[in-house]
DNA sequence: CAGTATCCAAGCAGATACTG
DNA sequence: CAGTATCTGCTTGGATACTG
């Protein structure tokens, strides 16, 4: 068995202080950091937005999730599951088949997260230009530096080679 | 230094066979899921949803993310700052000071980002309602199963006995 | 087919020490 | 103050082999 958060932080949301919007950030253990932490994962986006069109079996999933050994996938399903987000049923079959697809809760959280992907592929564009300006910055900098050093190197040789 | 992100995989999200809403999923290295990764980061979340508020100084974020260390957030911080989300102005002073703020984009993000982070508070006892029910299931069957090899055993003594 | 179990490598992340 | 640099443990995750 490989455990599976078996500490329970309690709330940390209902302290009545709410200076604006969040609370959720000071605290470490907090609950709601440890579900954002596992609903935002790598593989839990993908699963749920796959399921969202429709239910689909282990080796299906795995198939369309290019990247995901079937060791994450199993890891990930159980996640979801034990939170509620998908639910598994087994058809005693032979061979087995296993079925997977979203709960009620999982459609609600699938709603939320289609804004997450929809806000990154309008802005994909928007992003690569500003990694590609950074990038030019820095490199421009580093070049920079690089001449400062040699234009240094020189004028110490040149002091060296007029002092002897 | 420390490298970050040296390739550049190129879109994946025009291929035209758009059967639904997402083909963002099958491909991996697509620029799309890079960000998504990125955005979804655990320290990400956070930064993002604090400097909403207002812009903060290094140590100010330092100490109100509990549980980062300076070389997590200075890593966050710099990736935020190179997607565009965020920008950094050092004042020259002494000592030095230097703020950060959301850019723009960085504040649309957070709109989105905040939508998550409110379904996550309004299902973190559904949540662990079905964690604690996952858990009992999962615990009566480790309990099922090791009652039956127990009676396996005792049966196995018995025939034994009534053998010799 | 749908996993579990095990081993092992790479990278993530913390602690510490040092710099402009 | 706001970092960078380095060392290192530990988790994440892939590959492989095996089971019901």
């Amino acid at each position: 068995m490989e455990d599976g958060t078996s500490k329970f932080p309690g709330h940390c949301g209902d302290t009545g202080d709410d200076y604006g919007v969040l609370q959720w950030d000071t605290r470490e253990d907090c609950e709601v950091r440890q579900i954002l932490d596992r609903v935002a994962d790598k593989w839990s986006l993908l699963v749920i937005a796959l399921l969202d069109r429709r239910s689909l079996r282990f080796t299906e999933l795995r198939r369309q999730i290019d990247g995901v050994s079937q060791r994450m996938l199993t890891r990930t399903l159980r996640h979801l599951e034990r939170d509620g987000l998908i639910s598994r049923t087994v058809h005693p079959t032979v061979p087995p088949r296993v079925d997977y697809e979203l709960t009620p809760m999982g459609a609600t959280l699938h709603d939320t997260i289609r804004t997450l992907v929809t806000w990154t592929e309008e802005h994909q564009n928007e992003i690569a230009a500003a990694r590609a300006a950074y990038d030019a910055r820095a490199l421009a900098e580093q070049e920079a530096a690089e001449r400062e050093s040699a234009a240094r190197d020189a004028l110490a040789r040149d002091v060296l080679a007029g002092g002897r």
